[in-house]
RNA sequence: GGCCCCUUAGCUCAACUGGAUAGAGCACUCGCCUUCUAAGCGAGAUGUUGCAGGUUCGAGUCCUGCAGGGGCCGCCA
């Protein structure tokens, strides 16, 4: 149950009324309402906007307005109270029992609590990682994949039908200087001494194992053949077993993925020719030069007609190629045959998580979208800015040249999925953030995660402590929703159980706006609410939420630290992160 | 040179997409504490939201310009 749903009917009921009453004009526009919860509790636990969006069309002032509404909102049950405010807020104070219902949804709904219908099934591709297959992920893809993969659950939650998926960049000269490194390595498993990896080939020692594989699984058979014969079957090689590692890490990391779409297979099953068809058609292409551009013109610049997208008909800011001068397709153009692809699938919903080196890519593909796509397709593109990885304080060095980077297997094995997973979230995605090793691992309030799941494991104690409980979790469900709740009152559980009525509605809002950093933050602010009232036990025993000589009081209390216990184990399981019992 | 993101308390960051008196944590000061779980608790103080304009009932949020930080900028992906 949703208490703003709730107030929000409330109000256009009453709006609806009026307009029958012909106190207000009929067809008043409603869509612009909010009904929300008031940054500073005093103000009311539900407040809105309407008297003030409607006041023109009704043609009254929007403090009369707000007051006539405030009179007649008013049941003295549900409602208990209406006030205006300020330039005519209309604030509505909500009976207890209205909490106490919410409380009683919680526990009964469990993990299904904030499920949302808002998605309506659509179908949502969500893109992320997506990293090239030359390497084992490491510790920069974190991010995005942590990212991407808590947006998906989320979406999901709110009712949207989603696919998660790994582009794999399969086709560009990136791979075929992979096979290459690969068959040196190769050679070296074969037992030939390699002095220095050549320039313009990646050093990692990776590869070695890559090419013993080789080795151990084809012998010396490729050995004295021309690089064009084994240029393939070596590169093939290397993506699958490279992208096998990828997977496994991602594992690690908790991350499953829908579907992998192969730029390769998309490339060679003509999905390219079709979305360059499908530009022409649409006459968005023509060749042309393009400006070099300005300071910093590259060194080989020289003007050379084009094929060009009229990227500038879609708000980009210059016209965009999609044939390298050697008449290949340009990664751009093999991405844009990626979306149309998508879209065709049936996701005219798209959402891709990209690093920040990207960024500057964002506006070519949205209007690379809209053209391909005539429209019906929309995409959206999360960039995630820098991690700065730190080790108390002092940044950790990584250089690629060297191939000394940290791995992602590496922080993971280092600080654990959950806490990777978690401080992953407590920055919005287009924020840099400092990842500290030494400071994730720290237990104390200052550590978010920690603060979190201290909070579960701290409920999970209390309901070890309460012997009267069923075991049984029907059972238990039932014996804690028939306690008599007219014993919360207190005003800072009432404040808890507001901040759990909260959750559907963050749910619903982290959805729409595409941000999965915002369960971060709310379950940090349910932590704390949760150990305040906890605290409160420290110095008045009568407090505490086991009153021995108090049973029914003690009943009401656990139902209150269930619920609690239950909306930080679904948001903590949303983000990929699992709740402990214990610390 | 161009484009994108960022700039909020001493520090690290929020702010429900335009709402009311901009909030947390850390650090700081004072007091308390050893528990249903020890890794703490309570109270206090902290602001020209980078700067200058604009839009409107109302701007941290939207538009323009400027400054600073980061990222990117045809034939890499």
């Amino acid at each position: 149950m949703n208490v703003f749903a709730l107030a929000s009917e409330k109000l256009t009921a009453t709006v609806a009324a009026m307009c029958a009453d012909k106190v207000l004009p009929a067809a008043l526009d409603l869509s612009r309402i909010a009904v929300e919860a008031p940054r500073d509790p005093s103000h009311g636990d539900v407040a809105s906007n309407l008297a003030m969006v409607l006041a023109k069309p009704a043609g009254m002032k929007p403090r009369d307005l707000a007051a006539a509404v405030a009179e007649r909102v008013v049941d003295g049950h549900e409602i208990v109270s209406a006030d205006v405010a300020g330039p005519g807020f209309l604030n509505l104070r909500l009976g207890d029992h209205v909490w106490w219902r919410v409380l009683d949804a919680v526990l009964t709904e469990g993990r299904h609590f904030g499920d949302s219908a808002m998605g309506a099934g659509r179908k949502v591709l969500v893109e992320y990682v997506s990293a090239n297959p030359t390497g084992p992920l490491h510790a920069a893809h974190a991010r995005g994949a942590v990212v991407g993969d808590a947006l998906a659950a989320l979406l999901i939650k709110a009712g949207y039908e989603v696919l998660k998926e790994y582009y794999i960049n399969d086709a560009g000269a990136q791979v075929d200087t992979l096979a290459r490194s690969t068959f040196l390595r190769y050679r070296e498993a074969l037992g030939e001494t390699i002095d220095a990896i050549p320039e313009g080939y990646y050093p990692g020692a990776y590869l070695r194992d890559v090419g013993a594989a080789l080795a151990a699984r084809d012998g010396a058979r490729w050995r004295d053949m021309p690089e064009a014969e084994w240029l393939a079957p070596v590169r093939a090689f290397a993506i699958d077993h490279l992208m096998a590692e990828i997977r496994a890490d991602l594992a690690h990391l908790g991350v499953e993925m829908d579907h992998f779409a192969s730029e390769r297979q998309l490339v060679e099953s003509g999905g390219v020719d079709e979305a360059f068809a499908a530009l022409e058609t649409g006459g968005l292409l023509y060749t042309g030069v393009l400006e070099p551009p300005k300071g910093k013109t590259p060194e080989d610049w020289e003007p050379r007609p084009q094929t060009l997208f009229r990227a500038t008909d879609f708000g980009d800011d210059v016209d965009r190629p999609l044939k390298k001068s050697d008449g290949s397709w340009t990664y751009f153009a093999n991405d844009i045959a990626n979306h149309l692809d998508k879209y065709r699938r049936g996701y005219g919903d798209m959402i891709n998580i990209w690093g920040a080196d990207h960024a500057g890519y964002v506006k070519r593909m949205k209007a690379a979208v809209s053209a391909v796509t005539d429209g019906g397709g929309v995409l959206d593109i999360k960039i995630c800015q820098l991690v700065h990885m730190m080790d108390d304080g002092k940044p950790v060095r990584m250089s690629k040249r060297a191939g000394n980077f940290v791995t992602l297997r590496d922080v993971i094995d280092s600080v654990g999925r959950d806490v990777l997973r978690f401080i992953m979230l407590t920055r919005r995605n287009d924020q840099s953030m400092e990842f500290d090793f030494a400071k994730v691992r720290e237990q104390s309030r200052d550590n978010p995660v920690f603060y979190v799941q201290y909070a579960h494991a701290r409920a999970a104690s209390v309901l070890r402590h309460a012997g009267d409980m069923p075991a049984d979790p029907a059972a238990r469900v039932a014996w804690l929703t028939a306690a008599d709740k007219r014993h919360l009152t207190a005003p800072d559980e009432l404040a808890l159980i507001k901040v759990l009525a909260g959750w559907p509605r963050l749910i619903e809002s982290a959805a729409e706006s595409h941000e999965p950093h915002r369960i971060a933050f709310y379950l940090g602010d349910l932590a704390a609410a949760f150990h305040g009232l906890w605290n409160r036990g420290r110095d008045d025993a009568r407090l505490r939420f086991i009153v021995d000589d108090a049973p029914e009081l003690t009943r009401a209390r656990l139902a209150l630290v269930r619920a609690a216990q239950s909306v930080i184990a679904t948001g903590l399981r949303l983000i990929g992160v699992e709740p402990v019992e214990e610390m």
